[in-house]
DNA sequence: GACCAGATTGTCT
DNA sequence: GACAATCTGGTCA
């Protein structure tokens, strides 16, 4: 079952925690891709400097202030890109980073795209798994909540099998603990 | 395994 | 003109 807007249009450290556990899918003419999600990061409208949104709408983050459940794909260090889920209402920019998949099906499509034989290489980093995905920019504001890249409801994960930890890779608010994977997951970019 | 440099370009100051 | 929500491939152990 798809996963309804409304399921968006909540606090984005719920939602990011919620989407854990949950199915994304990506259809194309090359076949399906799909992969649980094991690892997420929320980025916040209030006092987080490390918000692309952080100094107002621009041209780039446009399309974190749209409807929830639509997609925010931005390109990064001259190659590489991140795929998150914009959450809360149109106006408020927040959003959820999708940073590792467990790879569940279609797993020869994302070796053939990554290049890489090892399961646990294909998706686990933020622009990995738009590679393996196949995601491209233009499905930058796309909507996840129906067409060929969505996610579906998978399997809850238990509170105490949430892990959460300050986030990777920025220098802004980093010591917000604004990340969130599923504990032993051999899937999860780093510990 | 840990640590480090390099790749490469759109976006904002 | 500087920098970025990253990854890869190198070295050393």
């Amino acid at each position: 079952m798809i996963l309804p807007r409304d399921f968006y249009n909540h606090d984005t450290v719920f939602v990011a925690q919620a989407l854990l556990g949950q199915i994304f899918i990506h259809e194309t003419d090359e076949g399906i891709a799909i992969g649980r999600i094991v690892e997420t990061e929320a980025y916040l409208s209030e006092s987080d400097l490390a918000n692309h949104a952080a100094r107002g709408q621009t041209m780039r983050n446009a399309a974190m202030f749209g409807e929830p459940g639509a997609a925010y794909i931005y390109f990064i260090y001259g190659m590489y890109y991140c795929f998150n889920v914009v959450t809360r209402d149109e106006g408020v920019a927040e959003a959820v980073l999708i940073r590792a998949l467990e790879p569940l099906d279609g797993i020869d499509l994302m070796v053939s795209r990554r290049q890489k034989n090892d399961i646990r290489q294909l998706c686990n980093g933020p622009a990995k798994l738009v590679q393996a995905m196949g995601i491209t920019r233009s499905q930058n504001g796309s909507d996840v909540t129906s067409g060929p890249l969505r996610i579906e409801s998978g399997i809850p994960i238990p509170q105490e099998d949430i892990i959460t930890t300050t986030r990777v890779g920025i220098n802004l608010s980093h010591d917000l603990p604004l990340r969130f994977y599923i504990k032993d997951s051999p899937y999860i970019s780093k510990k």
